[in-house]
DNA sequence: ATGAAAGCGCTAACAT
DNA sequence: ATGTTAGCGCTTTCAT
């Protein structure tokens, strides 16, 4: 008897069974009862068993379930940080979505690291995650890029759907938008405000969409027949933009500046706090301008030009490409998107000044 | 044999099974090996099950060992929105520590919605997360509330570790700061600076936290012999101060206040957007405080005198305990902490100016 | 309309 | 040192 009561205790949790046998049916009619299916059960029936569901307060095991019909029903998705605002954006605009499917999101802080990334791969792998979706570019070592090539070609029997987003990764097919192509377009937004000697502060070098804007940064001024004026290295973070624009402001004099592109916001936020410490005004004295349109961006003052992505609608193109490819059993291959962007003007950017400070039209 | 190749398929996932077989041994071997227990076994036979199991590429089923063992070694964090800053760093804090123990961190943003905060409870009881840790306060309906605790309730038998994390739940032991106390000396700080007039912008009517934090703001003004000047409700964020604000600068004539406390960082600095929109210099005219010390109060504009939360620590702290409460089978009650606060001083807060514009000491 | 039985991939007694 | 066996809680043929 007390043996019994320990048996109780330790398998507590209500389950199929205990269900199954309370309404007094089998645990197959149970289960289809409380799954809902489109399957001939009696009313009768099927109230005893619901009934008897609530009382003793039933929850059916996800794990369980995943385990015989093969679906997770959970979705990976890795990021350099959450705490970057482009990220959480990105990551909302999956979540939106996959939570409608009844998908759970499983969110994955990478540091941008990429041993992290790959364990964090194996993990979502071990918990057979249906799909695993890989925010932000990957690091350009081509031993790294190997080792996660390995990691994705034994996963191949599991057909789990990948999927590249706001960055490429050789091998996966990715929804994001054109960065070369916005760099270009905010540059000539440059150009035609008649600056001619621009600074830039670049993303990490090893990031592939850092590496896309300033492609596009080049080729654009390029076709004007010009070349960057100084170019510095940061790090995506707001302190790495201070520090970056602060050593091109030290230039200032030999370099002529009149601009400084900066890769993505929080750099770009640091460099408006850099020229506001060093007594020059934007965009009078200089114009600055960010990418990706985060919402500091707006509350900065002045506030920001930028490249605006759509992040949400990214997260969002991403998830529902997943679902339909999940749906296909993971055999048809998920088709690249790239989706519009768009230069925001705001009052970080103005027409060129000369050195003696009056306003040059263009 | 067609039929073989199609099978081939639908089971091509190297389980445990197929290791045994190759490395030929019991599955029972190749578990052990695998699972790296202390358990004998003759190095010959370690060597080729693992083996085996690198060349076919094994992935073990966190599914089926989470069935089995009943560890699903995840944890659900419930957060109202991962977008802000607040609750990234607070996640970022679990996420370290639970990474480390090989735990899943499942985050699941509610937006502060009931609904959807016990939709994600039933979703993430559903998946057997070893523990829950609710982050920020929770509403005040007491409807809600029942719900909520009948949740609760139905999940007792599972002994899931529970957790209430910067915010206090019905039910549930907290680790947190004292809200209440550190609204009570942000508002001393004001009043040791002369000010007298102060303006609150408190967050959402239905938030515990809001609630603590405006009821030490009051106190400490009463026991100075005060009384708010004008009160504003927010919602935390940014546009919801902007708003505030602008409502309260609009009497500032007649309230003459020299001080605005917000009750977050993000309210804080749409205050100050508001403030410089109409002119009025922080902190020679106003002084604007907020509460949280996110990033961006130091990189405001000025930058902002606030109430640094230890919001990563306090995210270690809580996931040290749920470990620490999981050892004990959920059996050993976690015990509530308070966690050091601090008010950090920066330039948006100054002495009190009088109205003709000359500062005053105290 | 309902049920019996065979697993999903794994761990953990319990042998040997 | 290694193997056999009985499940974990569920879905899903296949019978009835």
């Amino acid at each position: 008897m007390n043996y019994k009561v320990g048996l109780q205790q330790r398998f507590s949790m209500a389950g199929l069974i205990e269900v199954a046998r309370r309404a007094g049916v089998s645990i197959t009619t149970a289960s289809r009862v409380l799954n809902g299916v489109d399957y001939p059960v009696a009313a009768a029936t099927r109230r005893r068993v619901l009934r008897a569901a609530d009382e003793l307060s039933y929850a059916p095991s996800a794990l369980a379930r995943a385990l015989v019909t093969r679906r997770s029903k959970m979705i990976g998705v890795l990021v350099g940080d959450i705490a970057d605002p482009y990220f959480a954006e990105i990551a909302r605009g999956i979540e939106d979505i996959a939570r409608d499917e009844g998908y759970l999101v499983v969110i994955c802080n990478t540091d941008r690291d990429p041993a992290t990334e790959r364990r964090y791969v194996s993990t979502l792998s071990e918990y057979r995650a249906e799909a695993l979706i890989l925010v932000g570019g990957e690091g350009t070592d081509p031993a790294d890029q190997r080792a996660m090539a390995r990691l994705f070609a034994a996963m191949g029997p599991r057909k789990t759907v990948m999927l590249a987003l706001a960055g490429s990764r050789t091998g996966l097919a990715a929804i994001d938008i054109d960065h070369e192509s916005a760099a270009g377009d905010m540059t000539q937004h440059l150009l035609e405000l008649g600056h001619r000697a621009v600074g830039y502060i670049g993303g990490p070098r090893g990031v592939v969409t850092a590496r896309a804007r300033e492609a596009g940064f080049r080729e654009a001024l390029r076709a004007a027949g010009l070349t960057p004026a100084i170019t510095r290295e940061g790090d995506f973070t707001y302190a790495g933009g201070l520090n970056a624009a602060r050593g091109i402001l030290e230039q200032r004099l030999e370099t002529r500046i009149t601009a400084i592109f900066a890769a993505n916001d929080q750099m770009a936020l640091g460099a408006l706090a850099a020229a506001r410490e060093a007594g020059i005004r934007v965009p009078n004295d200089l114009s600055i301008v960010g990418f990706g349109d985060t919402a500091a961006a707006e509350q900065a003052v002045p506030p920001l030009t930028t490249v605006r992505i759509p992040s949400h609608k990214l997260g969002e193109t991403a998830m529902r490409a997943c679902l339909k490819a999940i749906e296909a059993n993971g055999e048809v291959p998920i088709e690249p998107q790239l989706l519009p962007y768009r230069i925001v003007v705001r009052a970080s950017s103005g027409a060129h000044a000369n050195p003696d400070g009056t306003k040059k039209g263009h």
